[in-house]
DNA sequence: CGGTATCCTCCCTGATACTG
DNA sequence: CAGTATCAGGGAGGATACCG
């Protein structure tokens, strides 16, 4: 992506003839962006982690969700996945070079939620106080 | 967020008594992942525009989406909007301080995703001609 | 231990029609 | 021009049960 064009044009160049819904920057981001995906990638980029792991790490997901979330970032090539040769058996997920790459921003906008959220909470009280104000206060 | 502590204890720390869904990350996270407002909080970035335009300037997205989403971005201090006394009326909507803020760490991974969608494309792809041929070719 | 398979539910999203 | 109201569909996510 290029800064330096209107953000019209680059529009267009996502778009091309597809629809919007194919536009490559949408596709990369809908498979970091599930309810999970963000939550066990900054997991894994700590060190790899077996499914168990992970499953005790991260009490509130369903196994259902685990298995798949995990095998979505697998196919993306963000994760790996290693059966270890033990019995009973193992199995092991940890970044790719990909991953990491990509982790870096992730973590950086992880860290911008962090620091602001008090400011975002904020604002929403602020819009919702003040929508209640204006729905019954303005008669 | 502080990267010297590990996931594990920054999760304990995210989730206090509270489940997982009150992680403050992800409250502030969804508003930003929504189908529509990343690609609304790029438009936004380059100059303030009418709801009229952002309309025009993408062309999937409904009225009711549209209207929607910029709201949200409103509710969480993103995007500020502007009635504009004019016959018919006009309405300018154009980012905050701390949208502007946001978007930074935001477009990182926005030109990331652009950069790398070649690579997660053929991620794809490999990962379901492998699991077809698994499926199909093993016996 | 690490999955699959099935069913179900809610919410996000979209289409349409109407309003100030 | 810039919304709001209402209805309908689909897909993400969850509960449960079973398998190697």
């Amino acid at each position: 992506m290029d800064a330096r064009i209107s953000f019209a044009d680059r529009l267009k160049t996502m778009q091309g003839d597809q629809p919007l819904d194919a536009c490559p920057v949408r596709q990369v981001m809908q498979g970091i962006f599930g309810k999970w995906s963000t939550l066990l990638l900054q997991a894994l980029g700590e060190r790899p982690y077996r499914f168990g792991e992970l499953r005790r790490l991260v009490p509130d997901i369903s196994q259902r969700m685990l298995t798949q979330t995990l095998r979505d970032l697998e196919r993306d090539g963000y994760v790996y996945r290693k059966v270890l040769p033990s019995k009973p058996p193992r199995v092991e997920y940890g970044l790719t070079a990909l991953g990491a790459s990509m982790l870096g921003p992730l973590t950086d906008l992880v860290v911008w939620a962090s620091d602001n959220f008090a400011a975002v909470d904020a604002a929403r009280r602020r819009f919702d106080a003040d929508e209640a104000a204006g729905a019954s206060g303005s008669g």
